[in-house]
DNA sequence: GAACAGCAGCTAACCGTTTTGCTAGCATTC
DNA sequence: GAATGCTAGCAAAACGGTTAGCTGCTGTTC
């Protein structure tokens, strides 16, 4: 297509003028203006990204880095990021490391060869919190998202683990449950850590404390939970209720009682923390935390957004969202 | 970070040197090889994508764009995109037009002045199957996902929508149902009027018209579906079976009965073209076609992949997929 | 009316690669 | 030993923008 030179030769200019009418980045008179913008137009001109990237050192790329695409929680993120990105003039360049912290790495280099002027980061490993330095030694902008590591020195968004599962387990207890069991997440994550956490120290408060084989790992995947649920109900003593660290694994524990034959409410609760969006048309409706992914995500872009204009020289700011909890048909008082 | 002339000072050598070891394009001899990679690997270069995207024309970027990130179809689309992306050497940048045409332009453009090297398209518009110019006025090799427009002459990869409209009209009707509803999708689409098309066909080809008041139009979406379900079932003399046209419509008719009071498939028998991944593990479990989105998406970026190297002088190749239809519990013979 | 300030618009250097000649050194051939 | 052929490696010219610095015109001031 039409180069700027071209532009600038048809409108009789300087390609410099043409640059200032594109960028509004100088006074032009109107005259010179009005020929510039028809030769746009005339030769359907659109400045080059590479040429404007090279120069500039910045290319209008923000990376998002999510830990499980086949997760609705991080489909959600993406769609959310997609129009946040948008919104500010940036384009979006997505990639899944797949929990696996190899790919992670990649990812990251890859993020930095395309000069992306910031980071939205689903972390899988502590490596990945050594800032990413960009062409000039600089540290790439980045938030972490939804998960963090230790000793990072990032801003964060992150949502309050322990306070969701508090809410949750008190929900259970509050129906005078004192079995109750769990299906946590990987404890690498701060997730995963979090959640069970929270869970223990909402029971410890009322003196309760959950059977070990009551404690499950299920990986936040859906078929583990499955498998899991199954072990976990089929046992001589089986909880009464049971508290799931997120929606996905809710839905295989779900799976598993229809498969067992058991009935929610009636011969078991379910509650969550996390939910799966769309899973509200089923039934029984599950009692879950909900959580604000599209807030979080404004607010990592605006974070983001932020420190790629203001520099880097600003502290750390670790912003905590607080879950809600949505009361469905999935728990019943206990019975003995 | 270093450039490649600080490569090429620190292994005294020139940065053509630097540049065909790096590429692997010319011959160089092992001892500088090894002064060039050593260089390298002590600077930590990477070099810059945007100078490479300069002077080759080539950004090693793909754009994704989808109609509607917030459908599962699609997010499904988007990871497995990513990882075939990922797998040709390039780098996804995703788009979601939201429906909208006007959008759907803007981010043509957008995709143009990024010289992104290749375009995946769920199109909204007829417009926008008007090849895209590239910088020399070639067309972006594009290729069209899951929907098609009137006279392109594009590679596209679609489903038989018609042929899965009429397995489970067909299924339907093998069970004694000839009262049958639809909630179609919108029908400027092809996915909405060929699913449309193929039920009434299946229809006809038995000597079966659905009353008018039976067919309906939800626009693939959940909550319309679900209001849209709602006067179907109410009305005077309902359909003893519904073909839904898309997964997340059929979540939308499944949260209708629940609140009318239905059972499924006691009540009323539901199936549906297209499914939600996950929605497996939930009771009854649906009637419904599934589409191969991953070998559709991998396939789609073959054709891509090849149009981008061997230049765009082939012919458009149309490839057609073929649902399956998956067998639930969500419909159960007719009985008067 | 000379000196000068202000400013619209231009020229040209630069961003970091790739790639096209070209050079120089060596081996081969008669 | 001069002519020739080969080829490893180099110098320099792009690619298409942005922008610092310059030019030359207009208008103001004493």
């Amino acid at each position: 297509m039409a180069t700027i030179r071209d532009v600038a030769a048809r409108a009789r200019v300087s390609t410099a003028t043409v640059s200032a009418v594109v960028n509004d980045s100088a006074y032009v008179s109107p005259e010179l203006r009005i020929r510039v913008l028809a030769a746009i137009s005339e030769l359907n001109y659109a400045p080059s990204q590479a040429a404007r990237s090279l120069k500039r050192g910045r290319s209008q790329l923000l990376a998002l880095v999510v830990a499980d695409l086949a997760n609705p929680f991080f489909a959600r993120l993406v769609w959310a990021a997609e129009a946040a990105v948008a919104a500010w003039g940036y384009s979006l360049v997505l990639f899944n490391s797949d929990e696996k912290p190899e790919n992670e790495r990649r990812i990251l280099a890859r993020i930095r060869a395309l000069s992306c002027d910031g980071i939205i980061l689903v972390p899988v490993d502590v490596v990945s919190t050594q800032p990413q330095r960009d062409s000039e030694g600089e540290a790439i902008p980045t938030v972490l998202f939804g998960r963090t590591v230790e000793g990072q020195n990032t801003d964060t968004i992150t949502i309050d683990n322990v306070a969701a599962a508090r809410q949750v387990t008190n929900y259970l207890m509050d129906l005078g449950h004192t079995r109750i069991g769990t299906i946590t997440g990987p404890l690498h994550l701060t997730t995963g850590r979090g959640r069970l956490e929270g869970m223990l120290e909402a029971m410890r408060a009322r003196g309760l404390t959950p059977a070990p084989n009551h404690i499950r790992a299920g990986e936040f995947r859906e078929d583990i939970a499955y498998s899991v649920a199954r072990e976990l109900l089929t046992q001589p003593e089986p909880p009464t209720a049971i508290y799931v660290a997120n929606g996905v694994m809710a839905l295989g524990v779900m799976r598993a009682l229809a498969d067992l034959g058991l009935k929610c409410p009636d011969d078991i609760s379910i509650a969550s923390t996390d939910t799966i969006p769309g899973i509200g048309g089923l039934r029984p409706r599950l009692t879950r935390t909900e959580h604000p992914v599209i807030d979080m995500t404004n607010e990592a872009l605006r974070l983001l957004v932020d420190r790629i204009n203001r520099g880097s020289r600003a502290d750390a700011r670790n912003i905590v969202f607080q879950p809600s909890l949505v009361v469905g048909e999935s728990c019943a008082p206990y019975k003995s």
